[in-house]
DNA sequence: CATGAGCGATACCGTGACGGTATCGCCGCA
DNA sequence: TGCGGCGATACCGTCACGGTATCGCTCATG
């Protein structure tokens, strides 16, 4: 099977829909049309069911979805990591490394700082993340170790190592009235009329729907906070990111936040390695 | 990238030769130059050095060959998942067991018996394997579990959960000198010019060069030993199938071989699921 | 019930990518 | 100095892929 067989079947599996999938691919509807029933037929297996107003997939149709972005994933990293290697090969070499923006500073900090005094250590790209993006950066060889955080990260498919583990806290405008408050409960700030929650983009860029701000950076989202018009549930080590307008209240249901350094099974890179082992030892 | 690029470029990496290569993958020599020097274009990176007399891999090539394997098992399990997902649509669903032809023979069948014991439970077809022989079944989406066995498997990618640590003993033909022994030493068996050991076949069906027998079969292996043409170093488990004619001595610094159920990390497949919680509960 | 719009499939056509044959250029070796 | 081995290049044919036009079906709408 080619990647490019794969590709145009993953974007009509996405889209449901063939007009959409061609228009995202850059080519016409009709030899996407046939692209995918030829795929079927030579897999010997109907992928779609096509209901001559809605598209839908069959059993055979949501294994190849799962399974095909995974192997879509691994072919881009391949490209991407050989081209890497090449400018390492050729310049000085570098690690790059993923964390989300605004996330674990404090950590992150010490860990750079503890790598760097190695020896034998390389430069370290650190590649700022929206949230969740750090998980594709990993999968696609742009990077090739990220700090993730459990369970908001999918880490099936790395290894990991687990680095500090802690609670949640609702950051809060100062003087509003939770505020006095030394713990809540979840279901107490994620629907409050006068707090929406703000909304993160998704994958494709779009916002979902809802009362909340759209969310660009973090740095953008605390000045929202400070203005009293919304609120953030945050891991408790943000707290070192406060000024004298926020206020952070524990958050006693939230579930633990697990931080975790997270590399691809196969890497067989020497500076992964010794990150992986400067952070065991923070 | 395509994965015919992938292909080509990894059949060359590893026999380092364009004409075999070229034979390998059914094609004419021009045209695979023609395809490789194209990726290596459009990579901005040279991927092999042709010394004009040999071909070497550089640094990105050696990267690209260890991903891009893995990329081309990915793809390859893509398209043969979704392939049984069809067929198990259409007929009765079935999980593909991948496990070494006669090794942990007893803890196969009480998993096999437990696992049928519950609800819910589908067919699960055993492919018994040649050594090393699961790993890539698994890899290649032909098995959706196998039994493994640390350190000879490698499990790199794999979840895997641990079901049974053995030590190791030697198998010799009954009367042999070293029978009278009731522990050996790994150096004192390695090397016995009576008794040299078989030689498996390597993944390309040919054999290393030596002086032991060449192996097809567990039970061929077993008569050879008989016959005081060979001996074998196996898991201790396999004393269960002992004759009279072979005795079993236990090796003292071998390496403990641990037994694993090992699935790929992002199976969705509830018979995985259940498989091993029922190993696990033996 | 007729009409139009939306959507996937089919028919048909042009072009360029891929593969084959012939040959070159380079190097090591007898 | 000729020969053999190997990768690169030149040149050519074909078929796979993509584009345009259109069909056939179904649902929404007046």
């Amino acid at each position: 099977m080619e990647t490019r067989e794969l590709r145009y079947f993953v974007a009509v599996a996405e889209e449901l829909h063939f007009g959409r999938a061609a228009q995202r691919l850059g080519i016409a509807q009709p030899p996407l049309s046939r692209a995918i029933s030829q795929l079927e037929r030579r897999l010997g297996a109907a992928l779609l069911m096509r209901d001559s107003r809605s598209v839908t997939l069959t059993e055979a149709g949501a294994v190849l979805l799962h399974e095909g972005r995974a192997a879509l994933d691994a072919v881009e990293a391949a490209e991407h990591r050989a081209r890497r290697a090449a400018l390492a090969a050729a310049g000085r070499p570098s690690v790059v490394l993923a964390t989300k923006a605004g996330a674990s500073s404090e950590l992150l900090a010490k860990l750079l700082h503890a790598y760097a005094a190695e020896p034998g250590s390389v430069d370290v790209d650190v590649a700022l993340c929206g949230p969740g993006e750090q998980e594709r950066l990993l999968r696609t060889g742009r990077a090739d170790v990220a700090i993730l955080h459990h369970p908001f990260d999918d880490l099936t498919g790395f290894d990991t190592e687990e680095l500090l583990t802690e609670g949640q806290v609702a950051i809060l405008p100062a003087g509003h009235p939770l505020t006095t408050r030394t713990s809540l409960q979840l279901s107490e700030v994620t629907d409050l009329p006068d707090l929406p929650l703000p909304r993160w983009p998704e994958n494709d860029g779009t916002y979902p729907d809802g009362p909340g701000p759209e969310a660009q950076s973090h740095s953008q989202l605390f000045q929202l906070i400070s203005l009293g018009r919304t609120l953030l549930v945050v891991p408790d080590s943000a707290r070192s990111q406060l000024t004298d307008e926020l206020v952070a209240v524990p958050i006693a249901d939230a579930p633990a936040v697990t931080t975790v350094i997270a590399w691809p099974p196969h890497s067989r890179s020497r500076a992964v390695a010794d990150l992986v082992r400067a952070a065991l030892r923070l």
